[in-house]
DNA sequence: ATCCAGGGGGGCT
DNA sequence: AGCCCCCATGGA
Protein backbone atom coordinates (compact mmCIF):
# COMPACT_ATOMS: atom_id res chain seq x y z
CA UNK A 1 0.00 0.00 0.00
CA UNK A 2 1.19 3.45 -0.26
CA UNK A 3 -0.04 6.59 1.69
CA UNK A 4 -1.80 4.93 4.27
CA UNK A 5 -1.17 6.15 7.45
CA UNK A 6 -2.72 2.92 9.82
CA UNK A 7 -2.24 4.96 12.87
CA UNK A 8 -3.92 7.97 12.03
CA UNK A 9 -6.99 6.43 10.26
CA UNK A 10 -7.83 3.82 13.32
CA UNK A 11 -7.22 6.51 15.78
CA UNK A 12 -9.82 8.88 14.28
CA UNK A 13 -12.89 8.33 15.77
CA UNK A 14 -14.83 6.87 13.16
CA UNK A 15 -14.56 3.36 14.16
CA UNK A 16 -14.31 2.42 17.89
CA UNK A 17 -13.23 -1.03 18.27
CA UNK A 18 -9.22 -0.89 17.30
CA UNK A 19 -7.28 -1.07 20.56
CA UNK A 20 -3.55 -0.39 19.71
CA UNK A 21 -0.43 -2.51 21.36
CA UNK A 22 2.32 -0.67 20.44
CA UNK A 23 3.09 -0.35 16.07
CA UNK A 24 -0.25 -3.15 15.88
CA UNK A 25 -3.88 -2.38 15.82
CA UNK A 26 -6.18 -5.29 17.15
CA UNK A 27 -9.97 -5.82 16.08
CA UNK A 28 -12.92 -7.56 15.19
CA UNK A 29 -14.27 -6.86 11.60
CA UNK A 30 -17.27 -9.46 11.07
CA UNK A 31 -16.04 -12.45 13.38
CA UNK A 32 -12.89 -12.08 12.54
CA UNK A 33 -10.07 -11.43 14.87
CA UNK A 34 -7.28 -9.08 13.07
CA UNK A 35 -4.21 -7.49 13.75
CA UNK A 36 -2.61 -4.73 11.55
CA UNK A 37 0.78 -3.92 11.62
CA UNK A 38 2.10 -1.30 9.25
CA UNK A 39 5.89 -1.11 7.34
CA UNK A 40 7.00 0.79 5.52
CA UNK A 41 5.05 -0.32 1.95
CA UNK A 42 2.94 -2.64 3.56
CA UNK A 43 0.01 -3.20 6.34
CA UNK A 44 0.73 -7.05 7.68
CA UNK A 45 -2.66 -8.96 8.83
CA UNK A 46 -2.68 -11.60 10.76
CA UNK A 47 -6.02 -13.36 11.17
CA UNK A 48 -6.61 -17.06 13.22
CA UNK A 49 -7.50 -18.59 10.09
CA UNK A 50 -6.24 -17.85 6.46
CA UNK A 51 -9.15 -16.56 4.53
CA UNK A 52 -10.23 -17.42 1.30
CA UNK A 53 -9.14 -13.90 0.02
CA UNK A 54 -8.54 -10.93 1.46
CA UNK A 55 -10.86 -8.45 -0.05
CA UNK A 56 -12.87 -8.03 3.07
CA UNK A 57 -10.34 -6.52 4.51
CA UNK A 58 -9.19 -3.97 1.72
CA UNK A 59 -12.49 -2.85 1.15
CA UNK A 60 -12.65 -2.11 4.90
CA UNK A 61 -9.85 -0.43 5.15
CA UNK A 62 -9.99 1.32 1.49
CA UNK A 63 -6.23 0.41 0.64
CA UNK A 64 -6.68 0.47 -3.34
CA UNK A 65 -8.23 3.70 -3.02
CA UNK A 66 -5.57 6.37 -5.24
CA UNK A 67 -5.16 9.23 -2.15
CA UNK A 68 -3.13 11.61 -4.05
CA UNK A 69 -6.52 11.42 -6.66
CA UNK A 70 -8.94 12.32 -3.39
CA UNK A 71 -6.30 14.87 -1.86
CA UNK A 72 -5.87 16.86 -5.60
CA UNK A 73 -9.96 17.53 -5.26
CA UNK A 74 -9.34 19.13 -1.51
CA UNK A 75 -9.98 23.00 -1.70
CA UNK A 76 -6.97 25.19 -0.69
CA UNK A 77 -7.39 26.47 2.41
CA UNK A 78 -4.06 27.09 4.52
CA UNK A 79 -5.48 25.05 7.82
CA UNK A 80 -6.41 21.72 5.42
CA UNK A 81 -3.32 21.85 4.20
CA UNK A 82 -1.78 21.62 7.65
CA UNK A 83 -3.90 19.16 8.33
CA UNK A 84 -2.77 16.94 5.27
CA UNK A 85 0.98 17.72 6.01
CA UNK A 86 0.05 16.41 10.02
CA UNK A 87 -1.84 13.51 9.28
CA UNK A 88 -0.94 12.24 5.44
CA UNK A 89 -2.37 9.09 4.30
CA UNK A 90 -5.41 9.29 6.99
CA UNK A 91 -8.08 7.45 5.45
CA UNK A 92 -12.00 7.06 5.41
CA UNK A 93 -12.82 3.13 6.30
CA UNK A 94 -15.72 1.48 5.03
CA UNK A 95 -17.76 0.05 8.14
CA UNK A 96 -20.78 -2.22 7.93
CA UNK A 97 -23.55 -0.16 7.62
CA UNK A 98 -25.44 -1.41 10.94
CA UNK A 99 -22.44 -1.20 13.55
CA UNK A 100 -21.47 2.11 12.08
CA UNK A 101 -25.07 3.03 12.85
CA UNK A 102 -25.78 1.70 16.25
CA UNK A 103 -22.01 3.15 17.29
CA UNK A 104 -22.84 6.83 16.17
CA UNK A 105 -26.12 6.49 18.14
CA UNK A 106 -24.49 6.03 21.06
CA UNK A 107 -21.69 8.38 20.25
CA UNK A 108 -23.89 11.57 21.09
CA UNK A 109 -22.05 14.02 23.79
CA UNK A 110 -20.04 11.21 25.17
CA UNK A 111 -16.16 11.16 24.52
CA UNK A 112 -14.08 8.71 21.92
CA UNK A 113 -13.13 6.64 25.01
CA UNK A 114 -16.58 6.44 26.66
CA UNK A 115 -18.17 5.65 23.00
CA UNK A 116 -15.56 2.65 23.00
CA UNK A 117 -16.27 1.75 26.19
CA UNK A 118 -20.33 1.26 25.83
CA UNK A 119 -19.42 -0.47 22.41
CA UNK A 120 -17.25 -2.81 23.94
CA UNK A 121 -19.76 -3.69 26.67
CA UNK A 122 -22.38 -3.89 23.82
CA UNK A 123 -20.40 -6.43 22.31
CA UNK A 124 -19.12 -8.89 25.02
CA UNK A 125 -22.79 -8.57 26.53
CA UNK A 126 -24.64 -9.56 23.66
CA UNK A 127 -22.40 -10.30 20.57
CA UNK A 128 -21.06 -13.81 19.14
CA UNK A 129 -17.48 -14.60 20.69
CA UNK A 130 -15.18 -15.07 18.30
CA UNK A 131 -11.66 -16.98 17.65
CA UNK A 132 -8.89 -15.50 19.29
CA UNK A 133 -5.18 -16.84 19.03
CA UNK A 134 -3.30 -18.28 22.39
CA UNK A 135 -2.50 -16.01 24.66
CA UNK A 136 -5.15 -12.92 23.37
CA UNK A 137 -7.86 -11.83 25.77
CA UNK A 138 -11.56 -12.94 24.78
CA UNK A 139 -13.31 -11.42 21.74
CA UNK A 140 -16.90 -10.58 20.65
CA UNK A 141 -18.51 -9.66 17.33
CA UNK A 142 -20.59 -6.55 17.29
CA UNK A 143 -24.09 -7.65 17.88
CA UNK A 144 -26.60 -8.01 15.09
CA UNK A 145 -29.93 -5.37 15.03
CA UNK A 146 -31.57 -8.92 15.91
CA UNK A 147 -29.56 -9.29 18.69
CA UNK A 148 -29.80 -6.38 20.67
CA UNK A 149 -33.42 -5.84 19.81
CA UNK A 150 -33.60 -9.18 21.91
CA UNK A 151 -32.50 -6.89 25.10
CA UNK A 152 -34.66 -4.73 26.74
CA UNK A 153 -34.27 -1.03 27.86
CA UNK A 154 -33.08 -1.61 31.13
CA UNK A 155 -29.92 -4.10 29.90
CA UNK A 156 -28.77 -1.03 27.52
CA UNK A 157 -28.97 1.62 30.16
CA UNK A 158 -26.83 -0.76 32.61
CA UNK A 159 -24.23 -0.87 30.03
CA UNK A 160 -24.06 2.71 30.56
CA UNK A 161 -26.01 4.33 27.46
CA UNK A 162 -28.23 6.51 29.84
CA UNK A 163 -30.66 8.62 27.38
CA UNK A 164 -29.30 6.97 24.38
CA UNK A 165 -30.98 3.43 25.18
CA UNK A 166 -34.27 3.59 24.21
CA UNK A 167 -33.13 5.13 20.83
CA UNK A 168 -30.96 1.77 19.86
CA UNK A 169 -33.27 -0.13 21.15
CA UNK A 170 -35.90 1.18 18.66
CA UNK A 171 -33.86 1.73 16.01
CA UNK A 172 -32.44 -2.43 16.74
CA UNK A 173 -35.96 -3.14 16.23
CA UNK A 174 -36.97 -1.43 13.03
CA UNK A 175 -33.53 -2.22 11.12
CA UNK A 176 -34.25 -5.84 12.44
CA UNK A 177 -37.84 -5.90 11.33
CA UNK A 178 -36.50 -4.67 7.41
CA UNK A 179 -38.10 -1.24 8.36
CA UNK A 180 -34.98 0.36 7.24
CA UNK A 181 -32.82 -1.30 4.61
CA UNK A 182 -29.49 -0.33 5.52
CA UNK A 183 -27.38 -2.14 2.98
CA UNK A 184 -29.60 -0.52 0.28
CA UNK A 185 -29.30 2.82 0.88
CA UNK A 186 -25.95 3.19 -0.90
CA UNK A 187 -27.90 2.90 -3.63
CA UNK A 188 -29.94 5.96 -3.52
CA UNK A 189 -29.25 9.60 -3.94
CA UNK A 190 -27.62 10.87 -0.84
CA UNK A 191 -30.85 12.94 0.38
CA UNK A 192 -33.17 9.85 -0.02
CA UNK A 193 -30.57 7.63 1.92
CA UNK A 194 -30.25 10.88 4.49
CA UNK A 195 -33.71 10.98 4.65
CA UNK A 196 -34.48 7.62 5.34
CA UNK A 197 -31.74 7.27 8.05
CA UNK A 198 -33.38 10.47 9.47
CA UNK A 199 -36.43 8.59 10.38
CA UNK A 200 -34.61 6.63 12.98
CA UNK A 201 -34.82 7.76 16.39
CA UNK A 202 -31.72 9.50 18.01
CA UNK A 203 -30.51 9.82 14.43
CA UNK A 204 -30.26 13.45 13.29
CA UNK A 205 -28.63 15.28 10.06
CA UNK A 206 -25.04 14.27 12.12
CA UNK A 207 -25.58 10.60 12.88
CA UNK A 208 -27.26 10.10 9.71
CA UNK A 209 -23.97 11.82 7.95
CA UNK A 210 -21.70 9.73 10.02
CA UNK A 211 -23.58 6.14 8.94
CA UNK A 212 -23.36 7.52 5.02
CA UNK A 213 -19.72 8.76 4.36
CA UNK A 214 -18.12 6.25 7.27
CA UNK A 215 -20.29 2.56 5.78
CA UNK A 216 -22.65 3.75 2.60
CA UNK A 217 -19.60 5.02 1.04
CA UNK A 218 -21.03 8.71 0.07
CA UNK A 219 -18.32 10.63 -0.05
CA UNK A 220 -19.30 13.84 -0.22
CA UNK A 221 -21.28 13.80 3.23
CA UNK A 222 -19.67 16.31 6.09
CA UNK A 223 -20.90 15.58 9.47
CA UNK A 224 -20.64 18.78 11.09
CA UNK A 225 -20.11 18.31 14.89
CA UNK A 226 -18.72 20.50 17.88
CA UNK A 227 -14.99 19.93 16.58
CA UNK A 228 -16.13 20.70 13.31
CA UNK A 229 -18.39 23.70 14.08
CA UNK A 230 -15.42 25.28 16.00
CA UNK A 231 -12.93 24.33 13.01
CA UNK A 232 -15.54 26.41 10.65
CA UNK A 233 -16.27 29.34 12.28
CA UNK A 234 -12.83 29.84 13.79
CA UNK A 235 -10.93 28.88 10.35
CA UNK A 236 -12.86 29.78 7.64
CA UNK A 237 -15.13 32.50 9.25
CA UNK A 238 -13.02 34.23 12.17
CA UNK A 239 -14.77 36.98 13.92
CA UNK A 240 -18.14 36.78 12.19
CA UNK A 241 -20.60 34.41 14.26
CA UNK A 242 -22.33 31.26 11.88
CA UNK A 243 -25.05 29.48 12.96
CA UNK A 244 -24.79 25.87 12.97
CA UNK A 245 -27.21 25.70 9.84
CA UNK A 246 -25.21 28.33 8.20
CA UNK A 247 -21.85 26.11 8.60
CA UNK A 248 -23.67 23.05 7.42
CA UNK A 249 -25.06 24.87 4.25
CA UNK A 250 -21.61 26.16 3.99
CA UNK A 251 -19.70 22.83 4.39
CA UNK A 252 -22.17 21.17 1.68
CA UNK A 253 -21.82 23.58 -1.05
CA UNK A 254 -17.94 24.15 -0.85
CA UNK A 255 -16.01 21.48 0.31
CA UNK A 256 -16.79 19.27 -3.18
CA UNK A 257 -17.17 15.43 -4.07
CA UNK A 258 -14.29 14.80 -1.87
CA UNK A 259 -16.07 16.60 1.40
CA UNK A 260 -16.09 13.35 3.54
CA UNK A 261 -12.18 13.21 3.35
CA UNK A 262 -11.91 16.70 4.26
CA UNK A 263 -14.00 16.56 7.38
CA UNK A 264 -11.95 13.27 8.32
CA UNK A 265 -8.87 15.38 8.23
CA UNK A 266 -9.97 18.59 9.44
CA UNK A 267 -11.79 16.53 12.26
CA UNK A 268 -8.24 14.55 13.16
CA UNK A 269 -6.10 17.33 13.01
CA UNK A 270 -8.19 19.73 15.09
CA UNK A 271 -8.60 17.21 17.71
CA UNK A 272 -5.08 16.25 18.20
CA UNK A 273 -3.67 19.86 17.67
CA UNK A 274 -2.16 21.45 20.51
CA UNK A 275 -4.24 24.00 22.14
CA UNK A 276 -2.56 27.87 20.18
CA UNK A 277 -2.01 30.89 22.78
CA UNK A 278 -5.33 33.30 21.92
CA UNK A 279 -4.50 36.90 21.32
CA UNK A 280 -5.01 38.46 24.12
CA UNK A 281 -8.19 40.78 23.60
CA UNK A 282 -9.07 44.29 25.48
C1' DA B 1 -16.55 21.23 41.75
C1' DT B 2 -17.60 22.48 37.34
C1' DC B 3 -17.52 21.75 32.67
C1' DC B 4 -18.02 19.20 28.61
C1' DA B 5 -18.32 15.22 25.51
C1' DG B 6 -18.16 13.22 17.20
C1' DG B 7 -26.58 15.23 19.37
C1' DG B 8 -31.38 14.70 19.15
C1' DG B 9 -36.09 15.73 20.39
C1' DG B 10 -39.71 18.62 21.78
C1' DG B 11 -41.66 22.93 22.98
C1' DC B 12 -41.77 27.79 22.58
C1' DT B 13 -41.54 32.18 20.18
C1' DA C 1 -36.17 29.31 11.46
C1' DG C 2 -33.97 30.18 15.80
C1' DC C 3 -33.65 29.43 20.77
C1' DC C 4 -34.31 26.88 25.01
C1' DC C 5 -33.98 22.94 27.92
C1' DC C 6 -33.86 18.18 28.79
C1' DC C 7 -32.07 13.64 28.27
C1' DA C 8 -27.51 10.10 31.51
C1' DT C 9 -22.93 9.33 32.50
C1' DG C 10 -18.13 9.76 33.31
C1' DG C 11 -13.59 11.83 32.42
C1' DA C 12 -10.73 15.89 32.62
Amino acid sequence: VVDYNLHATLDSGQAFRWSRQGDAWTGILGRRWVRLRSTAHHIEATTTRAPEDWRWLTKYLQSEVDLRVVIAQFPDHPFLARAIRAHYGLRLLRQDPWECLASFILSSTKQIAQIKQVVARLCERCGNEVDTPPGEPRAWSFPSATQVAALSQADLRRMGMGFRAPYLLEAARRVSRGDCALTQLSALPLESARDALMELPGVGRKIADCVLLFALGFDEAFPVDVWMMRTLQDRWFPGRRRTLRELVAFADSQFGPQGGYVQQYLFHFSRTLEPELEETRP
